[in-house]
DNA sequence: TCAATCCGTATC
DNA sequence: ATACGGATTGAC
């Protein structure tokens, strides 16, 4: 009975077995490959089936690289599947080569893939590039080790005691369950230890873990958290920086499984760790997150589809909260993660605002010289008793954007919420989104009906403060020259946003040069982010119990800097996420910013786009040399229509050859 | 009547 | 993107 049974079997595969074109003999199982062809165009956006000869069948893996001939050339591609019959009508073409039988791209990352290029109305072929790292040949010959033993759980979870639900949350992850968390993180949580704990418990439950985090020297700083915790040869480093062979090295220890942790910037998003069980991001607003290459993909949104495609825990930490972490949190996705209130108050500096008045800036700005409140004199004198102090200025080269004349809030749009601009001296102010002309524009705060430009000052700070404290060293850091830290000697150390050195014992004392232009910066996400850029300065300043003190110079009625003064970056995300959702603003509705010429998108606002949605312009670039820019609106809901209709926009363009456009769903920012 | 060329369509 | 096929054109 059971031999009929084979014997059919054998039968009905011989007569499915495809047509062979010349007499090569065919791999004696699943003898067809579905494959993923490196082809960039958007209509080709599906797998291939290829026949497998016999010769390739143990080579040609499910997730190994190949190269087929498509459309007349050699292409290179992934096996997807391996699998009986085709269901292509026409003829099949054979696999012109098995690369090598290494698998580089596993059935859960290939899905991944498919759902972050579908997210983004992207391609396979555009992610899968980030996914997985060229092949360097002579180190995938090289066999690596695992390390011996197991990983316990920590015992000193001092750390984690300090937030409310926090010892619950390691617990859970040491005993295997993934929980999910927005973390409210405290100053000093940037050395990378709280993460290495956590880390360190889902290993101890045999999982591995991803921590994104947004550059090379913080993978260095929590990658020697992470050695220190888990002891050697336990996790790999991840970044661009590493070269193709160290870093298709890195990739191989994960695929492989010799290693189950990686720490790098972006592109471990997508690594293949093994047995997935936690993937952590640190400051999840950074915009390095934002992958520059299309589809432009967030490192934040790929870890959590990630997260919600295996089951594994989340935990999105920082000093600021992101409006789309708040957004988890209040859909009840995500649980939050705040410090307690005693550890909030004594754990952060003293943080304190001394208003800048509108007449001296302007006298000032007109003279060129830097302004320094009294209070700011006094508060770095003092602080230059006992350490260094950070002097904090607001990077140069922002765009002017138009603010109310009365009560300096950036202008917005009354019609669409985007900002208004002036994009030279002889045009009339209108909104950049949509075009919307701003001459009956009226302030929703103050009633005011003129605007004023924003004009953006110099960072001549370093000098004033030079002579302002002649005896002291000053110190800069920004932009090429970026130092990475200081000692505790007395010295004045003047920083860009991202660009602060990390003090070995702290900074004394910190001063946050002009707020208010920081805020003038035309950025839909300007509030948010200036609140990150000062939480992660203020966190580099000794805790107000052992002294330290912050003073931010802006106009203390701004809810963004009374959330500064208390240390509350939650209240601030809960209020922000809760005006978005007023102004339809992300990340409460799904964006997209559609770049190209013109006459080619005016034509696109007849699409039947998802209903509802609406449609912001078409509007010239501010300086009209670049591409115009329609940008597409609809509740959350619908963002997967919105991404199908533009896959479908781009396939059509594709197929017909038309001139490309740039599509950006969600992007990470929108000037 | 046959070949060179153009356009449209498929690419396993 | 190529590449192929069917239609179209032009010269013998």
């Amino acid at each position: 009975m059971a031999e009929d049974h084979e014997q059919l079997a054998l039968l009905k595969q011989a007569v499915r077995r495809p047509k062979v074109p010349d007499g090569t003999a065919l791999a004696p199982e699943r003898p067809i490959a579905r494959v993923a062809v490196d082809v960039p165009l958007a209509h080709l956006d599906r797998p291939f089936d290829y026949l497998v000869p016999e010769s390739m069948h143990e080579t040609a893996v499910v997730g190994s690289r190949v190269v087929v001939r498509f459309a007349g050339r050699q292409l290179g591609g992934f096996v997807l599947e391996r699998v009986a019959e085709s269901d292509h009508d026409g003829r099949l073409g054979m696999l012109a080569r098995a690369v090598s039988d290494e698998v580089v791209l596993r059935p859960d990352v290939a899905r991944l893939v498919r759902t972050v290029a579908d997210h983004y109305a992207g391609t396979f072929a555009d992610v899968v590039r980030l996914a997985v790292p060229p092949r360097h040949a002579t180190t995938e010959k090289r066999a690596g080790t695992s390390p011996s033993g197991s990983v316990d759980a920590p015992a000193d979870i001092a750390g984690w005691a300090a937030y409310d639900g926090g010892p619950q949350f390691y617990r859970a992850l040491a005993s295997g369950e993934s929980p999910r968390a927005a973390w409210s993180a405290l100053p000093g949580a940037a050395d990378g230890h709280d993460l290495a704990v956590a880390v360190a418990a889902t290993v101890s439950s045999g999982r591995g873990a991803i921590v994104c985090v947004p550059d090379v020297d913080d993978v260095t700083r929590v990658g020697a958290a992470m050695a220190r915790m888990l002891g050697p040869g336990r996790h790999v480093e991840l970044t661009a920086a590493l070269g193709p062979s160290a870093r298709y090295r890195a990739f191989l220890r994960l695929s492989r499984g010799q290693t189950r942790v990686v720490v790098g910037t972006r592109a471990a998003a997508f690594a293949p760790v093994h047995d997935l069980g936690l993937v952590a991001i640190w400051d999840d607003s950074d915009d390095l997150y934002a992958e520059p290459r299309a589809p432009y993909p967030h490192a934040r949104d790929v870890l959590l589809a990630r997260a919600h495609d295996v089951g594994s825990g989340v935990l999105i930490g920082g000093y600021a909260r992101s409006t789309d972490a708040q957004r988890l949190v209040e859909s009840g996705w995500c649980r939050d993660l705040v410090p307690t209130l005693d550890d909030r108050r004594g754990r952060w500096a003293r943080i304190e605002i001394a208003g800048t008045d509108d007449r001296a800036v302007a006298a000032d700005q007109s003279s060129g010289r830097a302004r320094l409140p009294h209070e700011a004199f006094t508060l770095i004198r003092a602080g230059l008793e006992s350490g260094p102090v950070l002097v904090h200025v607001p990077r140069l080269g922002y765009h002017a954007s138009l603010a109310c004349q009365r009560c300096r809030a950036p202008a917005r749009c009354d019609r669409c919420g985007g900002p208004v601009l002036q994009r030279a001296s002889d045009q009339r102010p209108a909104c950049a989104w949509c075009a919307r002309d701003a001459a009956s524009w009226q302030c929703p705060e103050c009633g005011g009906t003129h605007l004023r430009s924003v004009v953006v000052g110099d960072a001549r700070t370093a000098e004033e403060l030079g002579r302002a404290f002649p005896r002291v060293p000053v110190v800069t850091s920004s932009g090429e020259h970026v130092r990475d830290e200081v000692s505790g000697e007395p010295a004045l150390v003047v920083a860009t946003p991202g660009a602060e050195p990390v003090a070995s014992s702290g900074y004394a004392a910190a001063v946050l040069m002009d707020c208010s232009l920081m805020l003038a910066r035309p950025d839909l996400r300007v509030a948010e982010e200036s609140l990150r850029r000062w939480l992660n300065a203020a966190a580099l300043v000794r805790a107000f119990r052992d002294g330290g003190r912050v003073l931010a110079l802006g106009d203390p009625s701004l809810a963004v800097l009374q959330a500064l003064v208390r240390a509350d970056p939650v209240g601030f995300a809960r209020r922000e996420l809760a005006d978005r959702q007023q102004a339809h603003l992300p990340p409460t509705v799904t964006l997209a910013a559609i770049e190209g010429p013109l006459d080619e998108l005016t034509p696109l606002l007849d699409r039947s786009w998802p209903d509802p949605s609406e449609l912001l312009g078409p509007a010239e670039s501010e300086d009209e040399t670049g591409p115009a820019r329609l940008i597409v609106r609809t509740p959350r809901h619908l963002g997967r229509a919105l991404a199908r209709e533009l896959q479908a926009l781009q396939a059509t363009r594709s197929a017909r050859k038309l001139t490309h456009l740039r599509v950006d769903v969600d992007p990470a920012t929108l000037t």
